[in-house]
DNA sequence: GCCAACGTTGGC
DNA sequence: GCCAACGTTGGC
């Protein structure tokens, strides 16, 4: 059973641009322990993603990856020259995962996060509850299917 | 750049 | 185990 899920990214870190350029890429960086459960155990080769722009002009979904790859150790955080470099993490026990990711889609218009939060189909969604800073969140297929739709408009 | 909302750290 | 201080996220 597939299932649906939200990724952020700073597109001045990594843009829905720089994932069609490279075709496929490792979602690293993930240092929350709620989106890493979710990274190691639950995301699956075939789940869809909607690529959400966070500190972005403007902020919303820019386009859809597919994972293509399971969670495995995210090995920037065994690198001291990472940026996400997490001494605590040990290659024998990983504290961190991480998934590959594929690029499906650009949007020809990003769904603004304005039209997620005006669309009262879509109010259940994490991305729009209160102080919710989720990176890597689950997202339903009806949530799913609403913003693909309104990326057409 | 500001700041609210969280998560994490570390002293006790 | 509590909780204040600190760091980060992310919208605005």
């Amino acid at each position: 059973m597939r299932k649906y899920w939200l990724f952020k990214s700073e597109p001045s870190v990594y843009s829905i641009d720089d994932l069609r350029k490279e075709k496929v890429a490792y979602w690293d960086g993930v240092r929350n322990y709620q989106a890493r459960n979710f990274l190691r155990d639950e995301i699956k080769p075939g789940d869809l993603v909607l690529f959400y722009h966070s500190n972005a002009k403007p902020t919303g979904v820019a386009g859809i990856a597919k994972v293509v790859k399971a969670g495995y150790p995210d090995f920037t955080a065994f690198d001291p020259n990472s940026d996400h470099f997490d001494p605590k993490s040990k290659e024998e026990s990983p504290t961190w995962f991480m998934v590959d990711v594929k690029f499906v889609e650009k949007f020809n218009m990003p769904v603004t996060l304005e039209k997620i939060k005006s669309n009262p189909r879509l109010s259940s969604m994490k991305l729009v509850q209160r102080g919710n800073r989720l990176s890597v969140m689950p997202v339903t297929k009806e949530e799913f299917d609403e913003i693909v739709r309104m990326s057409k408009e």
